[in-house]
DNA sequence: CATATATAGTGGCATATACCAGTAAATTCC
DNA sequence: GGAATTTACTGGTATATGCCACTATATATG
């Protein structure tokens, strides 16, 4: 039996890029948990990025655009436009910051500020959900693992050519 | 120190939202892991995401768009429109199923063959640079551990209420 | 066989995310 | 202190991804 003929009856391969390339595993798992939090929330006006960010929002210090960007490891405009939905929602708002007319500040209004604790009961129980399916020791790890790939130390060791 | 006070000196707290949301974790890792193996593939045509589509439709054998989406666990809507693209540049096509009228069939053309086979080295480089800085052994197991939670298994264990 | 239902895909719309070019403000460097 | 550079953000464009409504085809059911 070829590699090729090793498929089950809807044609797939048993043996996908996944379990090759990191970059693909991570990314299908993002779209299947993407999935599954939501559902488990239930029927929610926010995405699940949304709610992440809004939390990340909850839990700075009206932190800047370019430090949300950095936090979230995510590229500076992209934020700017994944914030614009929640701003024009009345969710979020941008505050200049007072010593650098260049910054602006991050920061939840009040709806926003209580948009997000309401949704923060409901995002626990897909978050339990995940423990008890992962076990709740692996899931943390877990978590430490992919804070370490998100990192800047480990961008460092990528790149090194040693 | 307050929770709130204990943040560096860009305003960050230390304890970011992906620390306790498996979800948030893994969509921060798949940005960061994104812009890790663009940047280490160097000047290519492709985004990743079009790259791992690829490289899975030349390990399949010719997959129908459903299969295709249940194996990168993708919408097929989603699919369908990460794939136009693809099919614009003349790199994969669309062939009606001769037994199902509904299905359509994804194989790569002869050109998007060739172009998967040479970016081929270049993505082995990338994830050769992530087993080095993760460790050959962690990653494989990172992988494993990734395609559980892909895993319809998973999905089960995760809406299982009990 | 005719109708009811299920399946595969498409198109529209909305958000997610990145890169690039441009603007404005701050900082560095003669 | 004024020019050069760096930094923070914005807007445009392109891909990534999901939901919903719709169409066409296949399958099940009476």
């Amino acid at each position: 039996m070829t590699d090729k003929d090793r498929q089950d009856k809807q044609g797939q391969t048993e043996d996908g890029i996944w379990l090759h390339c990191s970059n693909s595993a991570v990314r299908r798992a993002s779209r299947h948990l993407g999935q599954l939090y939501e559902d488990a929330m239930g029927d929610i006006d926010l995405k699940g990025t949304q709610f992440s960010l809004m939390s990340q929002i909850a839990r700075s210090n009206e932190p800047t655009l370019k430090n949300l960007a950095e936090a979230m490891v995510m590229d500076l405009s992209a934020l700017g436009h994944t914030l614009k939905p929640l701003i024009r929602d009345g969710l979020v708002q941008l505050v200049p910051d007072a010593q650098d007319r260049r910054a602006k500040r991050v920061r939840l209004t009040d709806m926003g500020a209580a948009t997000q604790r309401d949704l923060t009961a409901r995002w626990q129980i897909a978050q339990d959900r995940f423990d008890k399916a992962f076990g709740k020791e692996k899931s943390e790890e877990l978590r430490r693992t992919l804070a370490f790939i998100s990192s800047n130390e480990f961008a460092e060791a990528f790149n090194r050519n040693d």
